[in-house]
RNA sequence: GCCGAUGUGGCGAAAUUGGUAGACGCACCAGACUCAAAAUCUGGCGUGGUUCACCCCACGUGCCGGUUCGAGUCCGGCCAUCGGCACCA
């Protein structure tokens, strides 16, 4: 007996309550199936979930339980990026506890999970701020130290000299502390790297072999890595031929143009370097620049600032004598710290030595350029060598080369492969986080904690808002410890690492989750790996991606795995927007999934967030489409209530061909649906087009079913046929509705037992088409054919329309172009 | 600033990847049902012109230019909006 009424509450309930006590969503590796392992990115708990959470796990979800449907053993699974900042300001904002309160919102957060109907193993939740999973993140730092990967040296943290605290970049707005508003600094403290740069190879390399993921996140992985081949040029201290400043260039071809070299701010040498009367104004400008960020001195706009160190070098091509500066748009972390400047031929040198009366010597000759006179911008192209003694006349493009020989000849420089990424830092002065297992002994120095001692466990006795370092710092049973390898006095180390770290392995852990021994069993990586479909926000593209990517070769190389790549086909979703811009607390315009979910339900909450747009691009939000996806369950329902006494799956055979006509139009949209839909799912998750061509489906059942009364056996096979196709493609997107729709048709299990539909290609062919006729690429007709009219017959009918010919009038027919099936283009004048 | 995207009706979008632009939906308008409203059902719906209607014509995919028989789709140059920029995750 069927209800009239469509309650998606209570069928939600019901299913979810049935899925979990039959246990529905556990997975074991014990299965004759192929593995599909479907990931989402885990979310940070800060409390509720928001409408983007709401849209990548459905995304996960849709395609798991197509997966599933597709026959395979499904890992699908969730866990929580639980360690992080917001806990921290919650401790001291309000005096929370960082456990207490993360939690909390776990608890909350996995509830509004299960809501939604996701499909997820919650045998294999994983929380990374649990002792049982922070030890192996522990443990891999202590592997990423034995290998020589992990390594301590001075980096600038943001420093609130009035608060006495060390900020996150997103605690620094505009220069100044979040609470107290003063001016941040740079303080340098010894903090530990993990070297990603000895990847960076392959880490470039390896985009190559990833083909399901979208060029747009490769190109910008492969930039950010930025790999460039230039040559390290060593230049002599005019005043001191004992010291040597080594720069990085690009362009050795332009070295002939040199008339200065810049050192940034915070070069080591920099006391030996410069003259006693510039001393002071020096040591001005380097306090300057400690206030500025990256962003701000890397950019092109900003205006050049600088000094003079008051020396010079000799250029080792040419022997000349130029000035030394120091200025901010030379960065410490890139290259020696130092760079050659040819104001000729790069733009941000030129606006320097037009600011400063710095000399301009053209070494590259534009080809349209015929004559000597100056230049009026800097020329950045290619060209031949002038004013460059021996090169003139060189190619600048073969004078790289010459030059670097040149150099490496002479012992004064050499042909270098550089790369813009950095050694990745990983210490934090924070509280919320997994503490680096590592103790300094008065006697034995940096000694790594046994591995048999992890977990090195979080203090509680820990004051947030106090000065120094480190909250941790105040703890007064964490700091003091004795040393593992001769039991006297040590300290331990006071920083956590970053989150990044614990999000960089997460995915393995969900192989094998409640291991004691190792991070994961190696076989049981080794069946669920790669993820087959990762799917998170674009704002992930380069950081949590690209240190995924170096985790798994390193614990590659490690023995932990047999695998090069975590992700073997990423989609990176789109925002969700309301009223064109993004949600967010202080806009006012955020929808609580929890209202929707009371309101109308997960289903129609999952349809709303699938069906209007790609999953790739940004999704705005409308009160009014929600509303309408919840008519469209209602009329789903409708339409089962309305033909419930047609319904009988047991005989769904018909014979195509002789079909009446109404009949044989909805079989063949049957038909066509699945096929469409298939395609639009392979043909990267095009799931909105997917909800479109089920609307189509469920229109066509209507139109039939509408009037008739009586129908004969074929028919009725027609309109279940239909029926059934609906649910089971319905189903991936609306889990509850399809399950009790499917229950009403008579079926004792689950349709995510069943099979995706699959469709009959004669089917889906229609028995006319339309030929376009067109007069210089103008439609001017359109004709019903038969298939398989021949090329010939097309375009002799399409000359013999009435229309066209009214068209032609007296032009002339130059030519005939014909589509076959589908188009004639008359050329004519 | 650098790197990466996006731009099509009033709105979200679609277009078999160079071949009928606007599928499907939202909003709106009209009609049916109703005492009435809601819900539901039916029809209309890019802009302008001609036409009582049917029909027909021109224009139209951010802007300018190019390639082509034919461009939303390819190429060049702009503009606008959005994401990332290494301590938010």
């Amino acid at each position: 007996m069927i209800k009239e009424q469509y309650y998606p509450q209570a069928i939600e309930k019901k299913w979810q309550n049935i899925w979990d006590e039959k246990g529905c969503n556990k997975t074991t590796e014990n299965s004759d199936k192929p593995k599909f392992y479907a990931l989402s990115m885990f979310p940070y708990p800060s409390g509720r979930l928001h409408m983007g959470h709401v849209r990548n796990y459905t995304i996960t979800d849709m395609i798991a339980r197509y997966k599933k449907m597709q026959g395979y053993n499904v890992l699908h699974p969730m866990g929580w990026d639980s360690f992080g900042l917001p806990a921290e300001n919650a401790a001291i904002n309000k005096g929370a506890i960082p456990s207490e309160w993360t939690f909390k919102n776990i608890d909350y957060m996995r509830e509004q999970l299960k809501q939604l109907g996701l499909m997820y193993d919650w045998d294999r939740e994983v929380a990374t701020c649990t002792p049982e999973y922070y030890k192996f993140t522990q443990w891999l730092f202590l592997q990423f130290y034995k290998k020589g990967l992990a390594y301590k040296k001075e980096a600038a943290v943001n420093w609130c000299p009035k608060c006495a605290t060390v900020l996150a970049n997103e605690q620094v707005i505009e220069g100044k502390c979040w609470r107290c508003d003063s001016t941040v600094e740079k303080k340098y403290l010894s903090q530990w790297f993990l070297k990603i740069t000895e990847y960076a190879e392959q880490l470039l390399q390896d985009l190559d072999k990833l083909e399901g993921w979208p060029d747009r996140v490769k190109i910008m992985q492969k930039n950010w890595i930025g790999k460039s081949f230039g040559t390290i040029l060593k230049f002599k201290l005019a005043e001191n031929p004992e010291i040597e400043i080594p720069v990085y260039t690009t362009r050795p071809d332009t070295a002939m143009g040199i008339t200065y070299v810049v050192v940034a701010p915070e070069y080591p040498d920099m006391d030996k370097i410069v003259t006693d009367e510039c001393r002071a104004k020096v040591k001005e400008y380097q306090d300057y620049a400690k206030k500025a960020s990256e962003i701000e001195r890397l950019s092109t706009e900003r205006i050049k600032t600088g000094v003079p160190l008051g020396t010079h070098i000799i250029n080792p091509l040419n022997g000349n004598k130029v000035p030394l500066w120091t200025a901010d748009y030379a960065l410490i972390e890139y290259g020696t710290g130092a760079v050659m400047a040819v104001p000729a031929h790069d733009t941000r040198d030129w606006d320097f030595a037009k600011k400063y009366n710095l000399p301009i010597i053209e070494v590259i000759r534009n080809p349209e350029k015929t004559d000597d006179s100056p230049l009026t911008e800097a020329y950045v192209d290619e060209g031949i060598l002038v004013n460059s003694g021996q090169f003139n006349g060189l190619k600048n493009t073969d004078a790289k080369k010459a030059i670097t020989d040149f150099a490496e000849k002479n012992g004064f420089g050499y042909a270098k492969t550089q790369y813009r990424l950095r050694d990745w830092l990983i210490s934090r002065q924070r509280y919320w986080g997994a503490p680096i297992p590592i103790v300094y002994c008065e006697h034995c120095g940096e000694v790594p904690v046994p591995e048999d001692q992890l977990p090195v466990l979080l203090p509680t006795d820990v004051d947030f808002k106090a000065e120094g370092e480190s909250p941790i710092l105040t703890s007064k049973t964490f700091v003091e410890t004795t040393c593992p390898i001769c039991g006297g006095k040590a300290k331990r180390d006071c920083d956590t690492m970053d989150t990044f770290i614990c999000s960089s392995w997460y995915y393995l852990r969900y192989t094998d989750p409640h291991n004691d021994k190792l991070p994961f069993a190696k076989d049981k990586a080794n069946y669920w790996m790669n993820v087959d479909q990762y799917v998170g926000g674009i704002e992930h593209a380069i950081l949590h991606l690209l240190y995924s990517r170096f985790f798994t070769k390193a614990m590659r190389d490690f023995g932990l795995v047999d695998i090069d790549e975590p992700f073997e086909n990423l989609l990176t979703q789109g925002m969700v927007l309301k009223d064109g811009s993004k949600m967010s607390k202080s806009k006012g315009n955020t929808v609580d999934p929890d209202e929707i979910f009371e309101q109308y339900g997960a289903d129609t909450a999952r349809l709303f967030i699938l069906s209007d747009s790609p999953p790739e691009r940004d999704f705005d939000w409308s009160d009014a489409g929600v509303e309408g996806c919840y008519k469209f369950l209602n009329r789903v329902w409708r339409l089962v209530y309305n033909v419930q006494n047609q319904l009988d799956i047991t005989n769904l055979t018909y014979e195509y061909a002789t079909l009446p006509k109404d009949a044989k139009a909805l079989a063949r949209k049957t038909h066509q649906t699945i096929k469409g839909v298939i395609n639009d799912i392979n043909n990267s998750y095009q799931l909105n087009t997917v909800v479109s061509k089920t609307r189509e489906l469920v229109n066509a059942i209507s139109e039939f079913s509408q009037n008739k009364k009586d129908y004969t056996a074929e028919e009725k096979a027609v309109l279940n046929e239909a029926i059934v196709v609906m649910v089971k493609i319905l189903a991936p997107v609306t889990p509850h509705l399809s399950e009790e729709i499917w229950e009403i048709l008579g079926n004792k299990t689950s349709v995510f037992e069943e099979k995706f539909p699959e469709y009959i290609e004669e089917y889906t062919k229609a028995d006319a088409i339309t030929l376009v006729l067109q007069i210089n690429g103008k439609t001017r007709d359109k004709i019903e054919l038969p298939v398989g009219v021949s090329k010939e017959e097309c375009e002799k009918l399409a000359l013999e329309s009435e229309k066209v010919k009214k068209f032609l009038g007296d032009m002339n027919v130059i030519k005939v172009i014909v589509v076959p099936l589908k188009l004639v283009n008359i050329v004519a004048k």
